[in-house]
DNA sequence: AGGCGGCAATCGGAAATGGCGAAGGGCGCG
DNA sequence: CGCGCCCTTCGCCATTTCCGATTGCCGCCT
């Protein structure tokens, strides 16, 4: 039993000739008589009674009839199914995130996805720049942003925007921070991250400017942990401009006035999958989504 | 797109391996392998991930592969509705019914076709021996009950029983009918049914046996008819024996104690139709439900 | 009553399809 | 680095499917 038969069976039920339906089936007469006497034979039923008026359901023929369209109809289904599919991306993508959402905008990243590429699901996994970078080289991640350098060859990094970043201490250290130098501050206790975040090599190269030596007080690697520590007056340490600020409107923290170098903001997935549908439609909404904002970082430094 | 390639795409889809779902399928592994390559370029989706550990569904596949199930599972159940239905007896069949039901036992009829075939819809037709018979003939019905005998060659004709008749005339004439002759009675007014009724040569028959002439007063076609002339004073007539005693327990007649022979109860269906299943079945509930009564009806009367 | 037209079944040859074994190539494992 | 596992490709063969022509049946019209 096949579903060409079954096509020819609903068919001929619907015209009431071999000889009409052979027409409408583009075939000949005796092609779909042999197709339907293979399926009575098979199903051990008469399906039609034959006249010299034409084919006309038997009894029982009307009961298989609708089983019949129902078969053809879940096939047609699968058919339109694919059909939908052919052009369109299916399936599950995992994307590192470093920072937290909200500057990530992975609301509007979703939302996007969501728009473009219904039946991907996206899966946004919390994590850290020294985590995410070797979780997309290993394909445990599909795509990853990052703050910093990528040194990884086989990595396609594409740069999103620079962030601009803020010396912050804590508020109670007002009157040492005030118009202090660099070089001052180096000599005041700072709040490290571990040596494998970005943060840390961009303090080292501003503190590297000076000719002191910074006093370490801590290390810790996630920012939610450098802003608590910065909040009880541990030390000093880098933050995101934005953050910074945040922190200091909410009396919590205070910016240094002086320049401090931005960090770059990237987005990376493999180089070998680069060219792959889901993962070239990841990049290409990432990138829609931070060029005017690159712009205006760009135009902000120049 | 055929139902075999859909059966294949689960298999494998189920045993993750071309080379197991082969075997499973008892045919070689290049023929499923083309098979599925065939269904994937007409649905324009690739289906499986090939590597060196097996086939595996992507995620489009994934979701065609519910499809797949959905289509299959139609069919299968279309072929087991076949297989059901194979020696099963399916279809309207139309039953003429020429007197009351209750004593024609229809309700036992029904109840006994629903039994033994139950996708047989039995419509039962009131109507008349002098319609019944020439509806059998022309295939209005398919089969009916008559009482008397059956002049047509082209009638396969069942004995079912022989109707014990009584001679009923009205209440008020107790005086007359009492132990009056048949001959006396014949001179009396009479109820006749018309010409094509056998209760007519029935009537005619017993009539004959006297020098008399009967005063016919009324013709009518139904058994109602008469009864209800009957009531009304009109004269005498004949009735089944059940039907003449209910109508004088009811002080609506009386009986004449003298002898009537019976009428013969017989069922008929076409000759040429006789051996066709449904027929057949027919005949043979109709047969099995009056067999005993014909038989007490044979030894009643012996 | 006989011829005609429409319809389905059958038949023989041709085309297409599906299947098989052998060979080829990628990948992971020891 | 070879071995085994697995899928793909290829050439050939068997089966299925299809087509045109023909036959046979039935109802209708002349």
């Amino acid at each position: 039993m096949e579903l060409y038969q079954l096509n020819t069976f609903v068919r001929i039920a619907d015209e009431g000739s071999l000889t009409r339906a052979a027409e409408r089936l583009f075939t000949s007469q005796p092609a779909i008589s042999a197709q339907i006497k293979a399926l009575e034979d098979e199903l051990g039923v008469t399906l039609f009674e034959r006249s010299s008026r034409g084919m006309q359901l038997t009894a029982k023929g009307r009961l298989l009839y609708d089983h019949a369209l129902r078969t053809l109809d879940a096939a047609a289904q699968l058919k339109g199914q694919a059909q939908q599919l052919q052009h369109e991306l299916v399936g599950d993508i995992r994307i590192g995130v470093h920072t937290d959402f909200e500057f990530m905008r992975i609301g509007e990243l979703h939302r996007a996805l969501q728009t473009h590429h219904p039946r991907v699901s996206p899966h946004f996994m919390q994590s850290m720049t020294a985590q995410i970078l070797p979780d997309v080289r290993r394909g445990v991640l599909d795509g990853g942003f990052f703050f910093g350098p990528c040194r990884h060859a086989d990595l396609a990094v594409y740069p999103l925007a620079e962030v601009p970043m803020r010396i912050v201490g804590p508020q109670a250290w007002q009157a040492r921070i005030g118009n202090a130098s660099l070089d001052e501050l180096t000599r005041m206790p700072w709040v490290y991250t571990s040596d494998s975040c970005p943060f840390y090599h961009l303090m080292q190269s501003v503190l590297d400017e000076t000719e002191s030596i910074p006093e370490r007080v801590a290390y810790c690697d996630s920012e939610d942990a450098v802003r608590e520590l910065i909040r009880a007056g541990a030390g000093l340490s880098l933050l995101r401009a934005d953050d910074a600020e945040r922190l200091q409107a909410a009396g919590d923290g205070l910016c240094w006035s002086g320049d401090t170098p931005p960090i770059s903001l990237s987005f990376a997935v493999q180089r070998q999958r680069a060219a792959e549908p889901m993962i070239d439609a990841l990049r290409s909404l990432v990138f829609d989504l931070w060029q005017p904002a690159q712009a205006s970082a760009g135009s902000a430094r120049g």
